[in-house]
RNA sequence: GGCGAUGUAGCUCAGCUGGUUAGAGCAAACGGCUCAUAUCCGUUAGGUCCGGGGUUCAAGUCCCUGCAUCGCCA
């Protein structure tokens, strides 16, 4: 087999990475796992995707640079991928060097090759906020059945589709001024030239069947071109031979792969070319949501082909993830970030659930989580974990760690093993995790029976050399067990792995002629699932939902193979309920007291000794104060408020704490009882300093 | 609105090119073991295969149609 690169879609820097995301890179991860354990060569490759006008707004309303959001992004999406144990060879970005001059390098060869055409159209341009609006960032009444307030492209009431300039009353989404039209020029590459390559290099099987059916409908439909510039001011590569002009994001977020690749390699002194050259002899595996597939399978092949580069072997795409049979949504509380998940549960419980869940077809999977605690303790902790642990234990206790030497071939359940683990290896390299774990769940089940009938605890007493020979084939068909397992449940066979006294497990220990060096009993190798833990999870997702501010809004154009819904408007609660009661009445001379600035936070950390406050140094224009601010529980990590706009009581007299003095106060917001708790936010162009009326 | 996918026991899923009384695990009820993380083993019960039409000697499996859920519409 050659060597092989496997890419996950790349995550967008707009947004945490939630337990949609996770369904892919897990899946990449076993793949990747399970490949290099064959010892196959084998790189797993991301990256961060930071283009478009979603990162620049956001950036804007946090006024911080794009650069600066982008690379925060980046580390927190890092750091939660680590926590789940996901092991990239590089985790790199798409602004870099090396992205740009690939995406230079590709947009050469097909403007070279004749592929790309300029044509002028007339789009609606926003003259406050100088730039041309995208769908999302236009707002106005819908020509149908005119509900207001409706996006650019669709009306959320009707689901009607529309162009933007159908709108009643088109006004631009931030401002609110009416846009006007205004003349501009764009590139697109004529993907129908196309369509017999793509016709091809479908039919020879690269995706499943049910994606070439999508494609089928597209290729037959006849392609359209494709556009692939954004005008200024965009945050991207600003395309070489047409000043003010950037590409789309989606024309530089799929090179990413590449330039992760190179990235990676040069670091090796390697020649990324050996990797993605026409005539390397690599497999390249892509895995996306079919949320996504349009773009993965006309216009990338397209666009390597041109270039002159390797084309995918596999696209493997997957179904979205609902939580509870619907989609995640934040407003029902099933939104759950990964870093959630992680301060209540172990990694390898989600990742066993998503590879119990995910069969190699597009279906959608469903996290449901009495499912989730029923399946995790059954299949894998009662069946295989205590499986390992019993042996073990028995074999430390009573014959020293050390087992013995037995004829597999006089051992049926030997032969059920060679063949299930055959079968298993293949499941993996089909993305058929389902498969995978029934096949292991199977097995567990004959191991089971094999050791209650053997019953060595009964045997010893006669025949003590039987009982540990008997002992030493359970032993065999635990490490077998678990090393099937091992792609899936690191943690946990690391775990197991240092119980046979060896670093990690491998298929050769999965041979029943091998022989561990010292077996101890291991403490437990992984807790059965408590259901509270689990109400605590969805408990302090809600919670979070309610303290952060992160807005969707104008998240139109996205890698993210999440599949995060869009949150339906709330039901207005009863109006008042939870609120604390109205204060008495003030003289204006009382409020006027107040002077409230608008200040910017420079530093943020923990207080040592204090579980409710955050140190903040906030800039106030006059100077920098310090401040002593009990929202810790809202900000967990408080770095991400460096950066931040607040608004600060400035002449509040010093008032000395415990940990020092608090030079002013902030304004933060929460319903009467608490939840919700957040800082109130100025918006995107308010300076340090300026006062608030 | 158009295109595509999915819909099988309470739950999660197998059922290949149509062919005998539709399978597995979990959950439930009962019995057994005690090495093990209240684990493991055995027995029993449980289904108008989304609804409606059709093709066929024969349909969960093919065709048409309706409903529900999900994704896409550059």
């Amino acid at each position: 087999m050659p060597r092989s690169i496997i890419t996950a879609a790349l995550p967008y820097a707009n947004g945490s990475i939630h337990l949609g995301h996770m369904v892919e890179h897990v899946m990449c991860d076993v793949f990747a796992r399970a490949r290099r354990l064959r010892g196959h060569e084998t790189i797993f490759i991301c990256a961060e995707d930071t283009h478009g006008t979603p990162i620049e707004m956001s950036a804007l309303r946090e006024g911080i640079t794009p650069e600066a959001l982008v690379a925060r992004s980046h580390e927190e999406h890092a750091r939660d991928f680590a926590g789940f144990n996901i092991r990239y060879d590089n985790y790199y970005t798409t602004n870099s060097d090396e992205n740009r001059e690939l995406a230079h390098f590709i947009y050469t060869r097909l403007r070279d090759a004749g592929h790309v055409t300029r044509k002028a159209s007339q789009q609606m341009y926003s003259e406050p906020l100088g730039r041309f609006l995208n769908d999302r960032l236009i707002k106005g009444t819908c020509p149908r059945c005119g509900a207001e307030d409706q996006y650019g492209d669709v009306c959320e009431k009707c689901g009607a589709t529309y162009e933007p300039t159908e709108l009643i009353d088109p006004r631009d989404a931030i401002t609110g001024a009416t846009p006007v039209m205004r003349e501009t020029e764009h590139l697109y590459v004529g993907l129908s030239a196309f369509t017999d390559f793509l016709r091809e290099w479908m039919a020879e099987g690269v995706p499943q069947e049910a994606v070439r059916n999508f494609m089928h409908t597209w290729l037959e439909g006849g392609l359209e071109d494709w556009c692939i510039s954004r005008d200024a001011p965009y945050f991207g590569f600003e395309i070489p031979d047409a000043p003010g002009k950037y590409f789309y994001v989606w024309l530089d977020a799929p090179i990413g792969y590449i330039a992760s690749t190179r990235h990676w390699a040069e670091q090796r002194g390697e020649d990324w070319r050996t990797w993605w050259g026409e005539d390397a002899d690599t497999e390249i595996v892509h895995v996306i949501g079919k949320d996504i597939v349009y773009f993965h399978t006309l216009f990338w092949p397209a666009m390597l082909r041109t270039a002159g580069l390797r084309l995918p072997s596999r696209v493997h795409v997957h179904g979205m993830l609902t939580v509870d049979g619907k989609k995640m949504s934040k407003s029902r509380g099933t939104f759950i970030r990964a870093s959630t998940w992680l301060r209540h549960l172990d990694a390898d419980y989600l990742r066993f659930y998503y590879a119990a869940k995910l069969g190699d077809g597009v279906e959608d999977i469903d996290l449901s989580f009495e499912d989730f605690v029923a399946r995790v303790n059954a299949d894998l902790i009662n069946n295989v974990v205590n499986l390992c642990s019993r042996v073990t234990k028995f074999l430390a206790s009573r014959f020293e760690g050390r087992v013995a030497a037995f004829d597999p071939a006089e051992v049926p359940l030997c032969g059920s093993l060679a063949a299930g683990l055959e079968e298993v290896r293949e499941a993996y390299e089909r993305f058929d995790l389902r498969g995978a774990m029934r096949r292991v769940a199977a097995l567990g089940g004959e191991a089971n029976l094999f050791f209650q009938e053997a019953a060595p605890w009964a045997s010893i007493r006669e025949d003590a050399e039987r009982a540990h020979r008997d002992c030493s084939i359970a032993l065999h068909a635990a490490t077998a067990l678990m090393t099937a397992l091992a792609p899936v449940v690191p943690a946990l066979a690391g775990r197991y792995a240092a119980a046979l006294g060896v670093e990690e497990l491998s298929w050769a220990m999965a041979e029943p002629t091998w022989q561990p060096p010292q077996v101890t009993g291991p403490e437990t190798l992984l807790e059965r699932l408590d259901p509270k833990r689990v109400k605590a999870l969805l408990e302090d997702a809600r919670e979070e939902l309610m303290t952060t501010e992160e807005k969707q809004d104008g998240a139109v154009e996205s890698t993210s193979a999440g599949g995060e819904g869009t949150a339906p408007a709330e039901a207005e609660a009863d109006r008042g309920a939870g609120l604390a009661k109205l204060g008495e009445e003030i003289a204006f001379d009382d409020f006027a007291k107040v002077d409230l600035r608008i200040g910017v936070v420079k530093e943020a950390g923990f207080v040592e000794g204090a579980n409710k406050l955050l140190q903040l140094t906030v800039d106030i224009g006059h100077r920098d104060i310090n401040v002593f601010a009990g929202v810790r529980k809202a900000y967990p990590e408080p770095e991400v408020l460096v950066g931040r706009r607040v608004v600060v009581v400035a002449n509040l007299a010093p008032r000395k704490m415990r940990f020092g003095v608090s030079e002013g106060m902030l304004l933060a917001t929460s319903a009467e009882d608490g939840a919700g708790l957040q800082l109130v936010h100025p918006d995107a162009a308010a300076k340090a300093g300026w006062t608030v009326r």
